[in-house]
DNA sequence: TACTTATAGTTAAGCGCTTAACGGTGCAAT
DNA sequence: ATTGCACCGTTAAGCGCTTAACTATAAGTA
């Protein structure tokens, strides 16, 4: 609680010598350095952030906006851990994280609006997992130091981080196809939910087509993330007459409801229905099977979109430093590639099960 | 980036007659008002938040300060729902929520330190997992708006929020013992990695001795609660014969890794053996066998935490306005139970093993 | 000797906001 | 006519820090 100005009266010295000695300005003799610093010592002195963000311009903190229209937000792993990769890099460089959660539709969200322009964040990374919401929009418009992770089509993609999903689901739809599927379920989600929706199912299509096969025509239900939903949305394919000998689901929590409605129907996984995810979460490599996935590099993801916030920021100041206007432009996107996982929940479709089912 | 001043000069009026109107004070006109909203709409003025929270001492922003070691932060779901909780209530408060990572020992970390009294925050909630770290200090001795989620034995757990540990181990373990289990074996972790180990393990020795069991002579590893140190732990308790018929785990994670040793075995769970956690992670639910364990009413804690924080908060908000010195006192600590989810990793031990086993 | 220049420290303005204290109005009550 | 007071608005003093601009001294240079 003691101030600068306490510290510099104690130390017989005035307030600007303080301030100097404690940003290590030079041409401070060492007995005064040393005064000033016992003074420091003795008050317990710890400068106000508050007031050195107004005075600086600077606060430090970054913003980390998360997708709104999330079940459970922080239950999504993949989300917990592109987190913690921003929250490394971020606690390297001296920066703190706040967290913001809008609880509408990002335009609506005064909070974040607010935060947004209040000068009270350095920078902001945004989740998008929604195609292109005007969250997107805003923080550029501002010129505001700023990175998403996601898709935005808007813009170029400039300053995002993605993961390449179109190849991933490509490649473990190719995979299934490999083994033998030919009739295969899908489980989604609204492509009005998940920005990576759209290019997951673009990627299916991709190999179906490869493979000569009709992709309009595959049974597709809708779920929404959820373990429970996965299930609801199982439950609808396995009525249909035949049912498919593997199911494609867009995330994994879906997937396990998947198996699970498979395991009521007295199915066993993968033995008579292939059940594969996305997203390698933590717990499908032990589940039971273990969940045939397509990984994605969360942490890194993270982690990079940090580094490129702070590229950006150093370069805003940098660019004020010489009074050089800014340049719009900006990074161009890096993909991360997403890498299939293959573990246990896939197998050759059961040799007769089609003929012996339709009986 | 429009100030309060370019508010002002627009609507022809002074600066704190714009905030007046910004902060609802009464008496002002409805022609002024409506002249100043004009203005700041027009200017699409938004208030900086460092300056207001200079004037205003207050930053409208809580600290939450995670445990500093853990392996992988958020990966812990308990931590992350924990969190969301806080999340919640901090939002319909109005106040965002700083995550704070210590990544040492947090009586080193600087960067804790500095926050904690930096006047950046207006109230901290510590999710204390290790015994009595300083950081159960610090606060409280700058009379600091603070919670903690935890133990703190040296301040009689004033203020904080605690999870019934003792009484759901206790619960649990008398749950395997009612299915007729003798042998068992358990995987804790180091007491000083987890303030928490050292209630659940009283717990457990109080079933036990409540059912004339000797505890001291049950065999007991160390694990560092990650799967992969369940599935080591287990190993050596597999290795004795004979082998338990039942292993209690300390968390659910490492219980995964627990069973999966145990199928590397070629035994079956619950069949040939038993296990459970502790926590209920979701994916305890969905894993198979599902998980009997203890489950934490992870999120309403940290909902409860932080309306204590803001109990608090508001207290010491009317104490100034008042003059009156600081009640030293705290809230008693709130004592979640935690509750036995019986699902079905635990069954009765296999009819003869015992003998069998000693042949 | 006079003029730089490096060094050491101070002054004071200012970051953008809040708020106590202080005028002025009108108008009802004394 | 005087007082009281509800109402509307302004002035100005901060909040605690940073930093440009300035003063002052000592040392180096032509």
């Amino acid at each position: 609680m003691a101030t600068l100005k306490e510290v510099a009266l104690r130390a017989q010295v005035s307030t600007a010598t303080v301030s100097k000695v404690l940003s290590n300005t030079p041409y401070v003799s060492e007995e005064t350095r040393a005064r000033v610093l016992r003074a420091v010592a003795e008050l317990g002195y710890v400068p106000n952030l508050a007031a050195r963000a107004l005075s600086k311009g600077r606060t430090y903190i970054i913003g980390v906006v998360f997708p709104y229209n999330y079940d459970h937000l922080f239950a999504d792993p993949l989300i917990t851990t592109i987190l913690e990769g921003i929250e490394t890099v971020c606690t390297e460089q001296g920066y703190n994280v706040l967290i913001v959660t809008p609880r509408a539709p990002v335009i609506e969200s005064a909070q974040y609006q607010r935060l947004a322009q209040s000068g009270y964040l350095d920078g902001l990374i945004t989740i998008e997992t929604l195609p292109d919401t005007p969250a997107s929009t805003i923080p550029e418009q501002l010129g505001y130091p700023w990175v998403a992770l996601g898709y935005r089509s808007a813009l170029g993609n400039l300053n995002t981080i993605q993961s390449d999903d179109f190849a991933g689901a490509k490649e473990i739809a190719a995979y299934l196809i490999g083994l033998g599927h030919r009739h295969m379920g899908i489980i989604t989600v609204e492509e009005t939910d998940l920005a990576a929706a759209a290019r997951r199912m673009s990627g299916y299509r991709s190999a179906f087509e490869n493979a000569a096969l009709n992709f309009d025509q595959v049974p597709c239900e809708r779920g929404s993330f959820s373990v429970e939903s996965g299930y609801q949305a199982a439950d609808k394919l396995l009525a249909r007459t035949p049912h498919p000998t593997a199911i494609l689901c867009l995330n994994d929590r879906m997937a396990i409801g998947a198996i699970q409605r498979v395991w009521a129907a007295g199915l066993q996984v993968p033995q008579d229905i292939s059940v594969v995810g996305f997203d390698d979460i933590p717990s499908a490599a032990y589940f039971a099977p273990a969940l045939t996935t397509v990984r994605q590099h969360a942490e890194e993801m993270g982690e990079r979109a940090a580094q490129m916030l702070f590229e950006i920021i150093g370069q805003r100041a940098s660019d004020n430093r010489r009074g050089t206007t800014q340049t719009p432009s900006g990074f161009k996107p890096i993909v991360f590639p997403s890498e299939l996982v293959i573990r246990s929940s896939a197998a050759p479709p059961p040799g007769r099960s089609l003929e012996s089912l339709r009986r």
